[in-house]
DNA sequence: CGGCATCCGGGAAGATACTG
DNA sequence: CAGTATCTTCCCGGATGCCG
């Protein structure tokens, strides 16, 4: 009869509620970058079943934090889409994942969706590091498109029209995370084709640098 | 054989694995002012069962968050105790918790832990509301004492000493709980015996306006 | 009493197949 | 493509009992 419940006022414990079940704190994030149809999500989540996707977006709309939404004929495509208090749930997922980068036992060489890719981007971006670098790269992950526009300290990326952007990078967003994170030269991701890279070549390398991972915490 | 696992190199997904099981976070939050015993643990989550609590502290443990430490004779009891890395999941509980302050389907009713009252205090608490006050407060819930430091716009509460405060509250945290977040007046609850107050009443008042609670989300 | 181990029932998650 | 239906597995919750 009565679903599990934490029965605490404390704010923790309530988002737990919300967002607590397995899943749901992912769904969240692939649709941060915007709204995506139900299959565009089950690519984003590798090994999510069809019947607990189904769950999580019902009771993530049951809770506020997540809209269906009729696409326009003749699209006539359903969408799920966050409302705007879900999508305060960015700084959360953020700091939750910037948390666990930390992680000992953390293993980057896992499979990476295109919104958790972008998303790290956009968690891990240092102002400091970013002093003095101005220009916009446009990326194009599978068949997804971003803008990042980077501005002397300052970095936005969102959905957007790749084409008038200073740089272009295309391919494997798992490739781009190993030239980020993992330091890989982008001539060898060039070569082996998982990435292209075009236009303003020296911009791609200097941006390559803003994206600090934080030290590994270590055992007590 | 294998646990269940994300396969996702997404840090957020990874912290799920760290700390999305079942009362994973509630216990971090239990632990956030300092080591506690087994016991004290369950009386601080209502509802958590012993195995369960047991299972959850192992995997804490091994996930290099929690500590299990052995007081010194004659104490000899034994305390779980966050590592440095484990307390650094404090901004991630506050920024959760704020979060869900804003649910429109939050009960601020229900039971209410002496760590999540003191924890909601450093969560709400607003620099700007707190210019211009300045003092200590003594807080004993309970049997745990924190002492409260106000100073212009600064805010720190830890474990301490309360007796040399400017001013001390004393009795039931969920009490506190409404003057603070409910608008409940002091009288009142001193009236009913939930709380007494001692010394700088004043300072008490004044306080009471600086944890804000953020506006509810509405229903979109 | 504190810190577990063990057993069991219910229910959520996972896998797969199937339908409009 | 967008889910439903079904079956299995395993986690969670509650009770009990052991052992220092």
């Amino acid at each position: 009869m009565k679903k599990r419940v934490y029965d605490d006022a404390c704010g923790t414990a309530h988002a737990l509620e919300l967002i607590g079940d397995r899943w749901a704190l992912l769904v969240i994030r692939e649709l941060l970058l915007g709204p995506k149809r139900f299959s565009d999500l089950r690519t984003g989540l590798p090994g999510i079943s069809a019947n607990v996707l189904t769950q999580r977006l019902e009771e993530l709309e049951e809770n506020g934090i997540v809209v269906r939404r009729e696409l326009p004929p003749p699209a006539s495509a359903k969408v799920y889409a966050l409302t705007p208090w879900g999508l305060e749930a960015e700084e959360l997922v953020k700091v939750v994942g910037k948390w666990a980068a930390r992680s000992p036992s953390h293993d980057p060489s896992l499979p990476l969706s295109v919104s958790s890719a972008v998303m790290s981007m956009r968690t891990m971006f240092s102002a400091q590091r970013a002093k003095g670098i101005s220009g916009t790269i446009g990326f194009r992950f599978g068949r997804e498109e971003f803008l990042a526009r980077f501005d002397n300290g300052k970095f936005e990326i969102a959905r957007g029209d790749i084409a008038k952007a200073d740089a272009q990078v295309e391919g494997d967003q798992q490739a781009w995370a190993g030239a980020v994170y993992g330091g890989v030269p982008l001539k060898g991701l060039e070569k082996s084709g998982a990435l292209k890279i075009a236009g303003d070549r020296r911009l791609v390398e200097r941006v390559l640098t803003v994206f600090p991972l934080p030290a590994k915490a270590e055992a007590p």
